[in-house]
DNA sequence: GTATCGACT
């Protein structure tokens, strides 16, 4: 298919390369492209290209241990291995596992999936994710989270009811694939030891960066398959902009007055803040444009957006009205937009980092990888062709790093440590990790295990005690999972329970800064003196009583979807206390107790109140401040608990439960022993 | 007197 890129509409701009995914000098096995979305699902099956190399596909499956296979989005392999590899009956035995880093990949690819073998979702082809299990007894074909099978591996961690595992979008290096990668390369070690059925891995990857996962499993051999990627046409800066946010403004106009209003645009940029504010702003520009320039509609998006909102970008826009869709990394895997035919990449992105020397996330803006920059470009070319405007030089990016660095190695591994220790992992200090993270990150994840009880040290091996059994129980940060398991010494559990729920929750409260004196105004009825903690179980609590009516989320800026997520992760949380054989009670409103219970819990993270009037965290001596958005941020109590620190102008406490010394002290007596400045007085 | 990228059990 010949490609005659449009011409640049933005003069400052000078075309580089066009895009295709794949390294064209690497043996390919398909070639050809046929598409026609109205015919039969099984001429469909025919039609996808990597239905040509079914048979040499096969034939190398069928012997590989282990097996790399490359290729784009739209080659089919999430769809067709899995049936390719049952219908030719390899791996009959047990059951054939597809891990998805993401829920709902997982549930729409087993539909598609069943809908191909004609039957109904859950009989031979199902899905597993937290809180919906659409699988029976029949089940061959299970597509699931990554992070379902690391728990399903806690109970049998050499997998025995699965013969073949395809760990797909190993490119997304997230934390669980990571995890997965060694559980299942020691699983099939394990099983070719004791003479079990042997375990298949296939790793599904879109990248080209393959020697590390080849290298990993054993040397496996790497198999390419050719997608369906339409070209794109990127564009460079012809110089470096200093303001990525301006240069992102001209280009969105410049777009806007030379294409046809059919082709909309995506841009991606950080944040909530930046996007709300740019969206403003082509609003107001929008209003002023002269009449030839045809009208534009402006979406924002983000994932703390509210449901409906987010839901708007799907919509298509008005006959001769251009779409714009100003976006986080969202759009780069999570949500796909039809229709786009302009990319616009501002390079920046907002993530994580990790500092093992003092334990702290911090969240900050910088530029994306080469690989990040591909997969924003890639957005552009889903249905036809399209084009990439980046606002940064070819130069520029010739100097990104090729890769993210692999969250594992940016990121608290407490959870993780644990994970690993209850999986009976003998050595999880040297963990076959493939992208090691930071020794010190293991050492204080490991360190802050034992602090909880979860873990004891011998001999140099860490060992898990029978509270730590528990707690690796829980789908939870340890710590909130050693609160839950403290809560009954409280008789409160119940109220420990739902805030924990509500902790673990993302984006409970909606806080637009365009609207924020109303925010503060509903907000207000639910305060406690007592701390976040306590005014979060309020507002649950309202929440509640009026049965999570719609209506009254939206007045009082809650989430209603986390909110319904939170009601999920309660009952999950009680379930699992059940089985532990905890007795759940209600303290109803004795806050006292739930405070002392967070402050046992929590104890590690105490500040104090010094008398020039600043805190002190007592763990480390770090200076740190009440953030802002706190209930307490106007206040001054001696002694608080809080839930995490945040690194940006200074050290800010974040959810903070106001609690006595003498609690303190009755929980961690070794530890505060010299701490407390009431016990060295 | 501050800002929360994104997933998952």
């Amino acid at each position: 298919m010949p490609h005659d890129p449009d011409p640049p509409p933005a003069k400052k701009f000078k075309p580089g390369s066009v895009f295709f995914r794949l390294d064209k000098n690497k043996p390919v096995m398909l070639l050809t492209r046929k598409e026609n979305a109205t015919s039969p699902l099984d001429i469909q099956r025919k039609q996808l290209p990597i239905y040509q190399a079914k048979l040499q596909l096969l034939n190398q499956l069928r012997t590989l241990h282990s097996a790399i296979l490359i290729g784009e989005t739209g080659s089919g392999k999430t769809t067709q291995i899995p049936q390719y590899l049952y219908e030719a009956g390899i791996g009959r035995q047990g059951i054939i596992a597809i891990t998805q880093p993401r829920r709902v990949a997982a549930i729409s690819l087993a539909g598609r999936v069943a809908e191909e073998k004609r039957t109904q979702l859950g009989k031979l082809v199902g899905y597993t994710v937290r809180f919906e299990d659409v699988t029976s007894s029949e089940t061959k074909l299970k597509f699931m989270t990554d992070g379902m099978l690391l728990r399903e591996a806690m109970g049998d961690p050499l997998l025995l009811r699965y013969t073949v595992v395809v760990l797909d979008e190993a490119h997304e290096r997230t934390v669980n694939t990571d995890v997965l990668f060694g559980v299942v390369k020691t699983a099939q070690r394990r099983r070719r030891e004791f003479s079990k059925v042997p375990l298949k891995v296939i790793v599904m990857s879109a990248t080209m960066d393959v020697d590390l996962f080849s290298e990993y499993f054993n040397k496996s051999p790497v198999l390419y398959l050719e997608g369906r990627q339409h070209p794109i046409q990127i564009y460079y800066t012809k110089q470096p902009q200093s303001d990525y946010l301006h240069a992102a403004l001209v280009s969105i106009f410049q777009i806007h007055q030379e294409a046809p209003p059919s082709h909309d645009i995506l841009v991606f940029m950080t944040g909530q803040e930046e996007i709300e504010a740019l969206a403003r702003t082509c609003r107001d520009i929008a209003k002023h444009l002269p009449d030839s320039c045809g009208p534009m509609v402006v979406f924002p998006l983000y994932a703390s957006l509210p449901p409906v909102q987010q839901l708007r970008v799907f919509q298509p826009a008005p006959k001769g009205c251009r779409k714009v869709i100003l976006s986080t990394n969202i759009a780069e895997t999570s949500v796909t937009i039809s229709r786009i035919k302009y990319v616009i990449d501002t390079g920046m992105v907002k993530a994580k980092r990790f500092n093992p020397g003092s334990g702290l996330e911090v969240l900050a803006v910088q530029r994306v990888s080469k690989a990040q920059a591909w997969q924003r470009a890639g957005r552009a070319g889903r249905e036809d062709s399209g084009s990439c405007y980046r606002l940064y030089t070819e130069e520029e990016f010739d100097n990104l790093v090729p890769m993210t660095v692999p969250e594992i190695q940016r990121c608290n591994l407490a959870g993780v440590m644990l994970q690993l220790t209850a999986l009976g992992i003998p050595d999880v200090m040297n963990f076959d990790f493939m992208s090691k993270p930071p020794p010190e990150a293991v050492h204080s994840a490991v360190e802050h295990l034992e602090l909880l009880g979860a873990v004891e040290m011998k001999e140099d091996q860490v060992h898990l005690t029978a509270l730590g059994k528990k707690m690796a129980r829980f789908p939870l940060e340890p710590k909130y999972a050693k609160t839950i398991l403290l809560s009954t010494n409280y008789f409160c559990s119940e109220e420990i329970l739902s805030i924990v729920s509500l902790l673990s929750v993302d984006n409970v409260l909606y806080n637009p800064p365009a609207r924020r004196e109303e925010v503060l105004a509903a907000r207000k009825k639910f305060i406690s003196s007592e701390g976040d903690h306590m005014t979060l179980l309020n507002i649950y609590r309202a929440f509640k009583k009026v049965s999570g009516n719609k209506e009254w989320c939206r007045e009082n800026f809650v989430n209603s979807r986390s909110m319904g997520l939170v009601k999920e992760v309660q009952a999950q949380l009680k379930d699992i206390c059940l089985k532990l054989n905890l007795k759940l009670e209600s303290c109803g409103g004795d806050t006292a107790s739930i405070r002392r219970c967070l402050a046992h819990g929590m104890f590690i993270n105490t500040a104090e109140l010094q008398l020039d009037g600043t805190y002190l965290a007592l763990d480390t001596h770090q200076p740190v401040a009440i953030h802002p958005s706190s209930v307490l941020f106007q206040a001054k109590p001696a002694y608080v608990v809080f839930n995490e620190l945040l690194h940006t102008s200074r050290y800010y406490m974040r959810d903070l439960c106001l609690v006595d010394a003498d609690w303190l002290l009755d929980a961690a007596p070794e530890y505060f022993g010299c701490k407390l400045r009431t016990t060295k007085s």
